[in-house]
DNA sequence: GATGAATGAGCGTTCATTCAT
DNA sequence: CATGAATGAACGCTCATTCAT
């Protein structure tokens, strides 16, 4: 259920048959291909479009403007890695929430780690929208499901799971961005993964019990 | 010792009179109130001149592109927050690391805090620009001072400083910028501190001995 | 009798089976439409199709092109128009022509003022059209009529019937179009119907005998 | 006193300075070309400031768009116009009114017939804008150097000079630019100006003693 | 016939940058 | 040195028109 985007930004219209959904795929992909190599600020419809092998007339069907491409963009990737937060926590049901919180940290590295340049890229872009409800209703859909998975586990004794929920979430998402900006390399990174586990695991074990 | 911009973007010169001094530093507030009321969309070489009270030629000849310009505030802001944080440093000379590391959470915190819609701009015209070389230098300045108070720090024995270093400062740092991506209050971003204190004191606690 | 419009401006079949019609009918009610309510800078094909129910290509097969559309609008108005005017002056044979010219400015009055705003719009509409061709074939056809009218007619004694007669219309069409211009409402245009009679009967009082 | 356009159109700085001045006029110069050459539909902003021999970023510091350029070329003239009005209106202060009304057709009518053609395709330009604010001041203004005239005149002793005033006046201007439409040439427009004066003088005559 | 997705030339407009004054 | 009018490349976007289905 992704949010209502501002109206300015919402799609012109879902392509349901085959052939549309070729192109809208297509005119995403080109975007991604801009945006690795020419940035955001190299990021024209008309160089777009021509990537994509559609004229400009044809990706304002489908988009009312160019912020709206960039915002479904962005949308397509949160929502698919809020699935793959969502998948991991009905996977987790039941486990120690240490489990559980590691899980989260491997799901989402994993996610972000896919592509890093696109990842950068989408970092970027998202700086130039109004993406505040976006990322608002990503937050909110990740939330539930984290949260959830931190109460019905079956060893949590916190006070407030919301809490806890949203400091981890923030400490994660906040450092894996750090992680991206700063420019580390492979090695950096999965040595900052296994120390941002290990943080947690202490953090859980010294308020859980 | 800030790093050597980008040639392109590179001040033409370095106000030394004080006539200079007073032009460059109304330009830069200029830029900050087109910031904060226009966002990185709005901002026009045309307007900050205009709101700063000088002519465009003027400003051409303090910054000779507009990306110097904000790249100019950000080193300014950078360079500012990386003395608080080698002050910081200084103070917490042979304390326990656990008060230092609180130390440079409350320091960081406060600085990033303190306007935060301007903290917000600059997050975001940060992503518009190359400043990847900005923030590497920034990173390097601010890791050197970091890393050397956790080394003489009396009672760290961890094996590898660097390494826990760069863990703490990217989850401190990053998990600042998520909370203000997400658009959290104030009371939410201050439980943030003091559980990211807990948990850093945790990690510390659990990895140090 | 139309007449022969510039050849990019003909439409492409006449509608002669009872499906066409309806089609072309639901066609020119959607061109008023949208006239009324986005004027002749809203007026756009697809807009025009959708309002009419129809597609675009259906469309394009009974008008070439979009000016051909609002020409034969135009066209179809003037026509009516013309027809109404004959009429009234086949009822006016043999009558005093002082009563003609009454009779002449109450139905163009009529005509004009059924519907303003339509009125309005198509008076705008016909600004961006090379439209000459089409409004000399209109005047030449309610001239012609008109003229006989003034020569038939019991008392008349002027030199020139066709003089008097393009003074007459060119006065009457005139002001009519002058009145809508100014943006005159109900009550001043009715006041400006009387003023115009008299002063076309005092003219007529002074030049017919 | 010209009317306070909508603010979209209205011009973005007065020239002043003598290079200003000529670098505006050349523009409206250009644009006149262009509408008689090209038509309102022709008219596009770089061929104006090519024709103009200033490039698209000079007209546009003029006039905020295109609208506006047209705009105040039509209120340029028809500020002329009022001006040759007043002028006419005030040189018949106290001469009977007959005299008058004829002065007014003359200046009037030498006013549109000068340059036809341009007359002709500002009739046009103004049918795209949103001119109605400038037609009513401009019918103000006029109305109200016409009434006085009317009032003062030595044998005016109608009940209503404004009724009559009106009346004149939109006879007067819409014949005028029903001539035009028509497409008249020189000598029939010269018929149809003496009969127009024949007219008001019988009207003026039936109804002013 | 009817459809409507695709086209793409062409428009209005902006704004970083320069340079004559 | 300061000025700010002038520049013009480049962009986002529209919409009349076509043509494969």
């Amino acid at each position: 259920m992704p949010p209502q985007p501002p109206k300015a930004l919402k799609p012109r219209k879902t392509p349901s048959q085959s052939r549309s959904r070729v192109t809208v795929d297509a005119i995403f992909e080109a975007t991604i291909q801009v945006l690795l190599s020419q940035g955001m600020a190299g990021l024209t419809t008309t160089g777009v479009a021509e990537r994509a092998g559609v004229s400009v007339g044809t990706m304002y069907q489908y988009f009312p403007n160019k912020q709206a491409l960039v915002y479904a963009l962005n949308e397509r990737f949160l929502t698919t890695l809020a699935e793959q937060v969502e998948a991991t926590c009905a996977r987790m049901q039941g486990r120690p929430f240490e489990e559980a919180a590691e899980a989260l940290i491997d799901t989402y590295w994993a996610a972000k780690t896919e592509r890093p340049e696109l990842t950068r890229a989408l970092y970027r872009s998202v700086a130039e929208l109004e993406t505040d409800a976006l990322l608002h209703a990503f937050a909110a859909r990740v939330d539930k499901a984290t949260t959830e998975i931190f109460c019905q586990t079956s060893d949590f004794r916190s006070p407030d799971a919301g809490e806890v929920n949203l400091l981890l979430t923030t400490v994660i998402y906040g450092s894996v961005r750090n992680a991206f900006e700063r420019g580390l390399g492979q090695e950096e990174i999965s040595g900052l993964k296994s120390g941002l586990k290990a943080m947690c695991r202490a953090y859980l074990v010294a308020v859980g019990k």
